[in-house]
RNA sequence: GGCGCAUUCGUCUAGCGGCCUAGGACACCUCCCUCUCAAGGAGGAGAUCACCGGUUCGAAUCCGGUAUGCGCUACCA
């Protein structure tokens, strides 16, 4: 890259599915490495396998991308002056390159059948030969071309690798990566629909599109000697390399669907936050230094370098994910916390448009320091919201506490809170605690008691924030309730 | 099978020849706090730096080999 010039990176996604956790993770690398530089990070589509193409990925993956903040200066719906950004809206020029190399030499037309083709892999890995086109239609003659042309058997071009040397270049992250060009094969550059494949379309485009570090996962590193290949047969300079580690499921393999929550927007759906999952993506495959890992997004923009990512492929951890998760919830404002909430208690059923704003914003603290994910609030707190509970009344009875012991509890709560006139989270505490004393039980079995009469649960929010937020009114009916139902227990 | 990349606590990582009796984080364990669950605080356990040679006064750090893992090996990306 010339002195001056501006850095263009690409990401460049396949609408083959919904994006996963991994190709987000080379997204964002890309991304930071656009923002850090102030160069322009371009969205392109690599639309050129039909067979595997999933209608509405597109959007999905662009969902994705927004949901975490990484905006694109060129690409799909804002374009640019690069365009057009899919490359199925770029077969023209792809075939007029394939052309000018078959003119020039450096390709060919091949008429293999892909059953020839799989029949001569089955032979070579019944003897144990290395796969590979064996250049059958490398040396054809026109007359010999002729022939399959009038058998109106459409070809395929291929490269014509030299058969002999080494094909080196330099990587950013792994240094310089020497192959022997004996090891690679004629790949195929047009197929025979007349769409290029990705070998092809990504030089031509990288090029045509200024693209100045070529930025993408690990396992392209086998590929890169055909490509630069093809800048030497097309007479242009390659750009900088830079290899990103992969993500890897918990079995150590590639990342892939198999391994669960895979996608990004799964993620959205499950409650968690899009910084909390870009600070996570972004540490693991890159440091800043020996300690620190909670980074803003304006942070990371600005400590992001080249020379802190790592080699190694790594392992995406659930369970830090989660934690971060936790973390970020931690750190928002009950008024921030209630707004991103809102969808998932909606779903749950618990609130709706008319629901107070302002009594959400009394609930969120119950729950703030208590969840790692957003789909956890509505579990916690339902009965803040619901009518009427229900539980297994056998709850009711704490530890070491029989049915009449359980029912006293009740009794004496129920009295003495409907002569209690002040209703906020201390008061309670100083009225209630003295009564566990004045039952002959300890404090934990007084709450535990009221803590399920109340919330049908065992495990909830605190007792008197709980009830605070409760009122009156509820808390004594539930009491009531929880009073009749100790009538079914033996 | 061939080629390529990689190898520091279970996991993510710091380390780029002496500061390392290897640091941080998650997870785990103990204690404190405590009405449950969390959160928080204080501790702890956990890595002979894959192995074997070499270079060097000195190596986790440099070199070579071995092993292991992963990736690629399609008219998929």
């Amino acid at each position: 890259m010339p002195q001056g010039e501006i850095v263009r990176v690409r990401y460049a996604p396949s609408p083959t599915g919904a994006p996963h956790i991994g190709n987000t993770h080379t997204a964002l690398f890309i991304w930071l490495f656009a923002r850090h530089s102030g160069g322009r990070f371009i969205v392109r589509i690599e639309d050129t396998d039909r067979e595997r193409y999933v209608p509405g990925s597109l959007e999905t993956i662009l969902e994705g991308l927004r949901w975490l903040g990484l905006d694109w200066d060129e690409g799909p719906e804002v374009g640019g002056p690069k365009g057009p950004y899919f490359q199925s809206q770029r077969l023209k020029i792809y075939q007029q390159f394939a052309r000018h190399l078959v003119e020039t030499g450096h390709a060919y037309y091949c008429y293999c059948s892909q059953e020839r083709l799989e029949e001569m892999r089955r032979e070579q890995a019944a003897r144990k030969e290395p796969p590979g086109y064996d250049r059958r239609c490398r040396n054809l003659t026109s007359k010999e071309r002729g022939e399959f042309e009038s058998q109106g058997i459409v070809p395929v071009v291929r490269l014509k690798v030299p058969l002999e040397g080494k094909t080196a270049f330099h990587d950013l992250i792994h240094g310089t990566v020497t192959f022997d060009n004996r090891t690679l094969d004629d790949m195929v550059l047009l197929k025979s629909d007349g769409y290029p494949t990705y070998h092809l379309a990504v030089v031509v485009d990288d090029h045509l599109m200024e693209i100045t570090h070529i930025m993408r996962g690990d396992e392209w590193v086998p590929s890169v000697p055909r490509h630069i290949l093809l800048y030497q047969a097309l007479g242009w300079e390659p750009p900088k390399f830079v290899h990103l580690p992969m993500l890897l499921g918990p079995d150590r393999s590639k990342l892939a669907k198999r391994h669960g929550a895979a996608s990004v927007l799964g993620y959205k759906a499950n409650g968690y936050l899009p910084e909390a999952v870009l600070n996570f993506l972004a540490i693991v495959g890159w440091a800043y230094d020996d300690k620190t890992e909670i980074f803003t997004r304006d942070e990371l923009i600005q400590r992001f370098s080249i020379q802190g990512i790592g080699h190694t492929p790594a392992i995406f951890s659930q369970e830090k994910m989660d934690w971060m998760n936790g973390y970020y919830i931690r750190q928002l404002s009950i008024e921030e916390l209630a707004r991103r909430a809102m969808p998932f208690l909606a779903q749950a059923g618990l609130i709706d448009d008319k629901t107070d704003v302002a009594y959400l914003h009394r609930v969120m603290p119950l729950v703030q320091e208590r969840i790692k994910k957003l789909t956890e609030v509505a579990g916690l707190i339902d009965f803040l919201f619901l009518e009427k509970i229900s539980y297994d009344p056998a709850l009711l009875i704490g530890k070491e506490m029989d049915r009449s012991a359980t029912t006293r509890a009740l009794e004496s709560s129920l009295v003495l809170l409907k002569a209690q006139d002040s209703f906020d989270a201390v008061a309670l505490e100083a009225a209630l605690r003295p009564l566990a004393g004045q039952l002959g039980l300890t404090p934990g079995q007084l709450f535990g008691t009221i803590r399920v009469a109340i919330s049908g649960k065992t495990v909830a929010p605190p007792l008197f924030e709980s009830l605070a937020v409760l009122g009156r009114d509820r808390m004594l009916k539930r009491l009531a309730q929880a009073l009749e139902l100790t009538k079914t227990l033996r």
